[in-house]
DNA sequence: ATGCCGATGTCCT
DNA sequence: GGACATCGGCATC
């Protein structure tokens, strides 16, 4: 475990939850499950900023038992279970009772393919295997049980990569499948690596950040 | 390449 | 009863 640079609590501890979602790109998600060590490297993520988004489960002071974690201290995973099927990964940012969450849409593997083709039925070589917040959760074994999971604990927690992340290469769109949410649609709070694979959307209409 | 549809837990009206 | 931060399979173009 001493070899990842795990993210202190201070890094989900800040109030622009879609900074965070950008910085977030390049670093690892690992899960280390009764010594099965899986990693991937974050590829595409969304912010959602809490009771003022309309896509946000906790729009307009939203409380409920499964979204209470969302009003928890930061740097833990909200995990909610998505049309019944799917288990989504989130997390929590910014201090308790504001309740702002990163989801996390893909990964490219680093390591782990073996468990993550044993638990997916599927190979690395097709891309699936990550692309998409369904199915990275299955590949690294995430499910709703982990709501509320500290991610400074060792089985689920997020880390510094191997490389620095270009800016040039990450780009930004609206939120995929939020279409619901009026104006707040069209917020540009979805951010990914540009050309990956990994990424989940058709053909994703993004422009480059600029900073 | 594009589109429809079923699966199905949680929350809402 | 309907909507929903999704996905894969099958039909059709």
């Amino acid at each position: 475990m001493a070899a990842f640079d795990k993210l202190p609590r201070s890094f989900f501890a800040r109030e622009d939850v879609v900074s965070i979602a950008r910085e977030l790109l390049g670093m690892w998600l690992v899960t280390r499950f009764s010594g099965v060590i899986t990693v991937g490297m974050i590829v595409e993520t969304e912010a959602y900023a809490g009771t003022q988004d309309k896509a946000s489960h906790a729009w307009n002071e939203r409380r409920t038992p499964r979204t209470e974690v969302m009003y928890g201290p930061p740097g833990h995973a909200y995990v909610y279970l998505c049309y019944g099927i799917h288990h989504l990964f989130n997390v929590v940012t910014n201090a308790e009772d504001i309740p702002h969450a990163v989801l996390i849409r893909a990964l490219q593997p680093v390591k782990g393919e073996a468990a993550m083709s044993r638990r997916t039925g599927k190979t690395v070589h097709d891309a699936s295997i990550t692309r998409g917040p369904g199915n990275l959760s299955r590949a690294m074994a995430i499910d709703v049980r982990f709501s509320g999971e500290d991610l400074q604990r060792n089985r689920i927690f997020i880390a510094r990569g191997d490389q620095v992340v270009d800016e040039t290469n990450i780009l930004r769109s609206p939120r995929i499948g939020v279409g619901y949410a009026g104006t707040d649609a069209l917020l540009p709070y979805r951010f990914y690596l540009r050309n990956n694979p990994y990424v989940s959307g058709k053909n994703p209409v993004g422009h480059e950040t600029s900073r």
